[in-house]
DNA sequence: AGTTCCCTGAGG
DNA sequence: CCTCAGGGAACT
């Protein structure tokens, strides 16, 4: 599921929501998510009674900072999402955390339908050090359009794949990259080093435009994502070129797909240039 | 730079 | 039955 939007949108609902609340217990029925961090006992073992101070995004990544210098990094991977006591249980919960504040009780869940889910358990130093977070590249909110120029000119190769890779950038996932390729007018198979400066200005400030959107519209929803309380995203609704193979463009071009990597990526076959 | 794999479910 | 899915690590 979850891109840059999405990932901002679900920690920003926690950090409004858990934030001076502390985990009680932990459960959990697939202690896979925890390989990386010493298995699921040491993870309750570090976790539990631990305190809620802060969570952020990274990337993709959702980090709680927690209280003696720990934090959890979750990575939500394709169909992972987090549950504030919500109003039915969505099914696929693999993961829950008890948590308290004072007298005051509630259950954050876990739900996962694919498993693909990492947790990341450590003090704040070990977990920022480890490569999948370490390497991540800016954040597209944040950097400026004359450090994307740059790092851009340092990249050569399809355009697609390079807006994908997390180390260029983190956070962008196959939506935004192709809803953004489509603004700016850029076929998604044109090579970085052909594409003209004023193109990639285009791009850079069409792919800003369209996470800030999707943040407005709390993310895309195509079918496992929810926010904290299980409402859907309304961006899918509003997309533009992303799974709408076969539909027309208003240019009156047709929507096509193409294999970039193990990605498909959508396109306008008349309107978006290939460079 | 291009596969393959991790998992499960939906849709053709 | 088969292919595909918003991600990314680990392999050639």
């Amino acid at each position: 599921m979850p891109e840059l939007p999405e990932v901002e949108t679900i920690a920003n609902d926690l950090k409004r929501r858990l934030i001076g609340w502390k985990i009680k217990n932990v459960w959990s029925d697939w202690p896979k998510y925890f390989v990386a961090s010493g298995g699921f006992d040491r993870v309750r073992r570090v976790l539990i009674g631990r305190g809620i101070i802060g969570v952020n995004r990274r990337g993709k990544n959702i980090i709680f900072n927690l209280s003696g210098g720990y934090v959890l990094a979750v990575h939500l991977k394709m169909t992972g999402h987090f549950l504030l006591d919500p109003p039915a249980n969505l099914g696929y919960i693999h993961l829950i955390f008890e948590l308290k504040k004072g007298s005051k009780k509630a259950k954050l869940y876990f739900s996962d339908v694919r498993k693909f889910g990492r947790m990341i358990v450590g003090t704040s130093k070990e977990v920022m050090a480890r490569p999948e977070l370490k390497n991540l590249g800016p954040d597209p909110l944040t950097i400026t359009i004359k450090e994307f120029l740059t790092r851009i000119a340092g990249r050569r190769g399809r355009v697609k794949s390079v807006l994908l890779d997390q180390e260029f950038l983190s956070g962008v996932g196959n939506i935004y990259s192709d809803e953004a390729l489509y603004l700016a007018k850029i076929q998604p198979l044109s090579r970085t080093e052909k594409i003209p400066p004023q193109k990639l200005k285009l791009l850079f400030n069409k792919l800003v435009g369209v996470l800030k959107k999707s943040i407005k519209l709390r993310g895309a929803t195509r079918r496992d994502y929810r926010d904290l309380a299980g409402r859907p995203g309304d961006y899918f609704n509003q997309r533009l070129v992303y799974a709408r193979k076969g539909e027309k463009c208003s240019c009156g071009g047709i929507v096509k797909t193409v294999k970039v990597g193990s990605r498909t990526a959508h396109y306008c076959s008349k309107c978006q240039v290939l460079y």
